[in-house]
DNA sequence: GTGAAAGCGCTAACAC
DNA sequence: GTGTTAGCGCTTTCAC
């Protein structure tokens, strides 16, 4: 492995002088600059990152830590991070919490163990106290997707009343009267804050009762609420709210399997405009998680705590409508 | 920061003592030990790992670079990955290669940087002649989802003529007579691939004409292919083989809207086994791809390589058949 | 079983 | 402008 000192030794010149070309910080003459680069360029030197890191307490590089890697959310949340950095010649560092807090806690210190400038988390398992001391141990640190009251600076979230009750406007400005629900989980704050948007908007409009059964978020749940909600329909509904997109589309295909028409005999609306949304027929009309403000304001976060940027942040971000073909106006 | 030395001082040790109860390696006696555990505890010391790095010239990390970070494919793989390596307690360092053969090369210099103890690639865009450079420069590598002939003891690859087989025999199966492709981008190996496998699998059964149009495994490009395959129809086909799922997907669509029914009227085979291809209606019958089996063999290799392992791998894998509902029997 | 000391490859402060 | 040197926090001999 070629060293600072190879090419020092090899340019005739000491390793400081190697090292201030290498960063572009202080001086260096035209001629020795040239003459350094040539050599380095002849033994494809690659200055060590690690030993770069330990000697300037900074490694430039910003750790990520996402509950899994899977689907297309995480996935978006960690390209657009990695963008904004790449973009300044940072990298990013990518962990996954998979399996509980304990997952989560290890993540998390694997990612301070390598120095991480820092630190852009989407935890959904440790509890509100344990990230308030982190925040107090390492105050580099930008929470996405939850808001943790004692940190709210560090919070960047979304703001789920106002998605349930963009969803609610539509439905109503489309003459829907009796409006079915099939909600996310209960114990998650976010199923809860779509919800209570969704209802209060109703509420607001005089829309005193609907009827609603609760899933668990994914596809299976969405059918099987669907099904239940078909059942037994003392209750003519017209059109149908779901937590989210997965349940939508389950409720979809049992619709298609019970011979039901979207939008034509009931509409839907999802929420989170997955991926998923787009592929079904019909498509879905959604509500979409603004995942590249959330990536970017977490980011400039970052970006100034560590970096000395100053950006304006906002923590809040609206989510917003969209317009498919899952809506029929009556 | 609490350092190595710190801990070394107040449990009245030498800091190779503590280095020992880190490591495990070495001996120490079962009162020092705890002794110096206590103080670890009490302290939150979290050992440097960019020091330990440097100093065993070992970083106990495998780089993973993927051409982006969005899509099914990618997060399945890393997920499967870092499953392999938390399982012994190493870790793996991501960064995508976004935007051509630069984004590559840099993506793989910064891993190389940070000292990874193997790498695991998904190139798609860097020539065989540099892969085989880098192989030669640093051989703890695994090539993923390509073949690279002068080294295809690193590869792991789909064998994806089988896939077209497999896809071509289903739809003989069922009595098919008169079948459409659309295929991908005859410019990729993948796309030739399925494509000649199938159309071999229906030579072989005297099966010698087909109609094909070629898309570039776009859902719009799947619409568009199908428009075209309707329009101008003087070749009744009675089942489509699609290149991808997500082509196929774009095809239904398209199919729905001329009020085609599937597979009443027409059978479909996609590739791929997205997630997207669950979701759709009727399910998509396709072809899986093996991705925890080369994540696996991938990770497998690099361990053998890497940490003494010595486990059996397998270059070339088989994809499946996944049974839905997209294809009827005639 | 344990401590001292020499690096790992680099940065940064300081002399010149 | 440039070279020298003292660390960064750790591992790893090597004595004892």
């Amino acid at each position: 492995m070629t060293t600072i000192s190879d090419i020092a030794r090899l340019a005739s010149v000491g390793v400081g002088t190697v090292s201030r070309v290498i960063s572009g910080k202080g001086s260096v003459s035209e001629k020795t600059r040239t003459r350094v680069l040539e050599v380095m360029k002849e033994l494809d030197y690659r200055p060590n990152g690690v030993a770069r890191s330990l000697a300037s307490r900074k490694s430039n590089s910003i750790g990520v830590m996402v509950p899994e890697f899977q689907g297309r959310y995480f996935g978006r949340l960690i390209a657009q991070v990695e963008k904004f950095f790449r973009a300044e010649n940072r990298h990013i560092l990518v962990a996954s919490g998979s399996g509980g807090a304990t997952g989560e806690r290890d993540a998390i210190n694997y990612l301070r163990s390598w120095d991480c400038d820092g630190l852009i988390l989407y935890s959904t398992e440790m509890s509100n106290d344990e990230i308030v001391c982190l925040a107090e141990a390492f105050p580099n640190i930008a929470l996405v997707n939850r808001l943790v009251e004692p940190v709210r600076d560090h919070c960047f979230y979304i703001d789920h009343v106002a998605g349930g009750e963009m969803a609610a406007r539509r439905l109503l400005k489309a003459g829907h009267g009796r409006i079915a629900c099939i909600t996310g989980p209960m114990t998650k704050d976010d199923a809860r804050a779509r919800q209570s948007g969704f209802e209060m908007e109703l509420t607001r409009h005089g829309l005193l009762d609907l009827i609603k059964v609760e899933g668990n978020y994914t596809y299976e749940s969405g059918a099987m609420c669907m099904s239940k909600l078909w059942e037994n329909r003392k209750w003519e509904f017209t059109a149908i709210f779901c937590g989210n997109d997965e349940m939508a589309i389950g409720a979809l295909f049992k619709l298609a399997e019970l011979g039901v028409r979207v939008p034509d005999d009931v509409s839907i609306v999802g929420y989170d405009n997955s991926q998923l949304s787009f592929h079904t027929f019909p498509k879905l009309t959604t509500i979409m998680n603004p995942v590249p403000d959330i990536a970017a304001n977490a980011a400039n976060f970052i970006r100034n705590t560590c970096y000395e940027h100053n950006i304006q942040v906002k923590n809040a971000l609206k989510p917003a409508l969209v317009e498919r073909d899952s809506v029929r106006d009556l």
